[in-house]
DNA sequence: ATTAATACCTAACAAAATTAGGCATTAAAA
DNA sequence: TTTTAATGCCTAATTTTGTTAGGTATTAAT
């Protein structure tokens, strides 16, 4: 089973919603998060998600520090002040569209 | 309350469903359909509709017949054998896609 | 020595919607 | 009666966003 792209315009808010919840993260561990959380069947790509960050901290709602792990690189990403406001609009404006979507997709439209 | 756009992608498998539930629509039509059904929550904008409905026909998945309804043009589209199949498919893979999408947005990710 | 996993990244391209219109008819409002 | 709203179709230019297809480097396992 390959799994599921991100639906799109949904990678944003997936990525502050992650930054939610953890107060830093780095781009690497929050592929594996999304992956892990919904057991594979949605997987958020490195191309997608590197400019997708860098987006965010060109806009403000992002801030990043780099540490050395293990001979690697890590930047970890947080929400900034406009970050923690924006997120929670997003992911309601987010929640909200997927309901709509559910009753597009469960309803009965028209020949009932 | 502005309405939410259509999330991005979904747009093709919207007017599947609607077809797979009305046996003919008309482009003008759906666009209504999916105000009522979402409350005014969802709009889909007729510059998105048409060259979608147009790519689904190239695609052999719709076909159309025209008529003249009190001094305008209709468009009827309607699904084709190719078009039913398809449509299956893709309103599961969509329905599967927002489970993920709302694994991501409901669930304690790490900080548990 | 090679491969897999970790960890970052970019460039060219494609897909899909948005913005911003256009055209025409009918019904309602000013 | 002229203007506006609703119905009904449409396109073109642009933007947004993700995909495809790479590249670089380190560590751990085969």
């Amino acid at each position: 089973m390959e799994p599921n792209p991100v639906i799109k315009g949904s990678l944003t808010t997936i990525i502050l919603k992650l930054l939610e919840q953890n107060s830093r993260m780095y781009g690497y561990e929050m592929t594996r998060a999304v992956r892990e959380v919904t057991k594979d069947r949605m997987d958020i790509t490195e191309a997608a998600l590197y400019p997708a960050l860098h987006k965010l901290v060109d806009e403000g709602l992002l801030e990043t520090t780099s540490e050395v792990v293990e001979g690697r690189i890590r930047k970890y990403y947080s929400l900034t002040k406009k970050g923690k406001k924006e997120s929670l609009i997003k992911i309601n404006a987010l929640k909200e569209a997927l309901e709509s979507l559910n009753l597009i997709l469960n309803s009965n439209l028209g020949n009932a």
